[in-house]
DNA sequence: AATGAATGAGGCTTCATTCAT
DNA sequence: TATGAATGAAGCCTCATTCAT
């Protein structure tokens, strides 16, 4: 009976979007399940979204922004690995923190890959790119190849996506806890072979 | 009438499913388009198999089996290191030859962590034993503790993964290939450390 | 907050129903598109009309309105050929003046026929009355029996909608141009044998 | 129960889409009252046709087949003037046979001017060439203009249609009985004026 | 055994209308 | 007075599945 604008509407249905999305997948996300979730009448989510394609376009946003949120708290001016290994670190609670963003992002992922015949376009695509810029922004006193950079932001990107997964798979928060560990150590152990070699071919 | 065996008629299907789950995602995966893929009348599928979910779990077998034969194929008589880089290599390849094998594959873990209640149950948990098995065969002669081939295990799952969310985004073979390399790189720095201290721990 | 007159406001939605209706068809008509093109919010319609059907009275008047307008204008002192001529030839030019009002008034005629069990009510009838009215003027002088006024009227009628569909059909302006004197000889042939014989007939 | 062939189902779809159309107007023949009038679940009809529009289509044909079928009936060896006497009066007669299929026929005439851009195409124009190849095959022993052919063409096709909407309009039987007479002189008075002089301007 | 025919459930979306401000 | 917000009903269509042959 409130009658609420609809801006704040919309992100309810977001936010229910995610827990359903996460719940049931990108397919099993039915508009009358978030409408559901949101307690909302189906005909309300119409009134807001003119589609429930418009709607996915704003999770999207949703989840992109959180991730760039992350990635650009990390304080700029610290070391090149330091930083690594705080995005890193950052991704994985940010996944740990909620299992439903984590499932929800993946889904996404899936999604845009075979929505859109450009590949590359979507979350994955613009947490890869926030990463690249806060290693460029960390990496900025002894300027890296930017070929290292993409390396590195790989790596963080695929460590990340499999902690997720497994952490996803098995539901287990204290074996998670303790994976996240082991996967700063493989960070780190790559990043001190890696950035041993790089500065000297550029010095 | 061509009478073919009904053995065959569900390896088609499966095959058939393989190719739209990749496509159009698990949810996308409807009756008439694996059908139709598999260029049989929409009731054939029903006779083969009494319902989709019985024929997802060929699917789920199929995927699994071909996991477990890259995971058994290598030798086991190698050294550890070795053999957790070929194991890391062998999945990443197969992901590599068959962009809708990772696809489906992926979605099916995916589809598991919704479908059941029992966490861990799925293609991910058995790939993950499989490669537990192969890991401790390698490492007979010198036993190491649990923990460590778990988290081998773990730090290969997370890296394949991870690569075959990024190639599949991407569809960048080219690209693809380099960031194989760079994750065969990613574990031997780890493991060279992880393996330096672990036995000195077991002395 | 233009405070406009509800009056105004209510035509400027009938001549937006007019429009929407000429595009869209009647049951296209709906409410928010009548609302858009009237650049009115869609509240404001049934703020100034209680339903869609009391506004559709309004369309229906202002049509019918317009059709009494083009066979009043028509001058009362003509012969009966004459004044017969005039009104076949006015209804035509208004159908070709504006093609949205010709669509309309036969979508109305078809709504009519539609809605309502009693036959006859509508548009249609009207318009056939005041034909009759107007032929009847003309006739003054020399009384024709009613019979032989309803069959001009009949005609009139017949030949402007049948020209009215050939030119929406066709949307082609000269040759609707071309349409409207044979069309008018259409007439004069058939009146030339009418009267000759009806009134000798009568004396 | 009974196993009926995918066309014979059709073709009951197609009859009840005709009443439905009539009945409804052409927007609300929707697909759930076309179903129920042919006794039929809604999943049916989608059984037999993949869309709406599809169904639409045949509806379309079937009714420019049975405008074929009246107007190739008629003798080919007659006169011209009988030729076109006969068109127009069995037009007229297979009208007020069906007042369903003539409200059809009207419905599918307004609504193909609203969907195709392309103006002309749909049943109008179909009947209209129809008329013309009947009427040349009349007059082909004294070869008349094209223009002389397209003229009477037209007058059939708008005094057969002004002739429907009077009859549907009221739906007086023995009302549209005479005007079918009167409708049938108001032709013959116009053909005897143009014949005489057209002939002439070619000998 | 094999497959066209058939269908209830539910998918997304739009409708005319009412409510609260 | 005006109008954003809200909604039950109904629109077309597709789903997995079953039935009859």
């Amino acid at each position: 009976m409130p009658r609420i604008p609809a801006a704040e509407r919309r992100s309810d249905f977001v936010k229910a979007a995610v827990e359903v999305i996460a719940t049931h997948g990108i397919d099993g996300a039915t508009t009358r399940r978030i409408a559901e979730q949101a307690q909302a009448p189906l005909a309300t989510l119409h009134y807001c979204y003119n589609s429930k394609e418009d709607l996915f376009a704003d999770v999207f946003k949703f989840v992109a922004g959180k991730f760039r949120d992350v990635i650009e708290d990390s304080d700029p001016h610290a070391d090149l690995t330091v930083t690594a290994r705080r995005l890193l670190r950052g991704a994985m609670e940010c996944y740990l923190e909620s299992a439903n963003f984590a499932a929800t992002a993946l889904e996404l992922i899936s999604w845009a890959r075979r929505q859109h015949e450009e590949r590359g376009i979507g979350v994955y695509n613009q947490a890869v790119d926030a990463l690249r810029s806060a290693l460029r922004g960390a990496a900025s006193d002894h300027p890296l190849e930017a070929e290292t950079i993409d390396q590195i932001a790989y790596v963080i990107a695929t460590l990340a996506d499999g902690f997720a997964l497994n952490w996803l798979t098995y539901g287990d928060r204290s074996a998670a806890t303790e994976h996240m560990e082991v996967t700063v150590s493989v960070l780190d152990s790559w990043l001190a072979v890696r950035l041993e070699s790089a500065p000297a071919a550029l010095s």
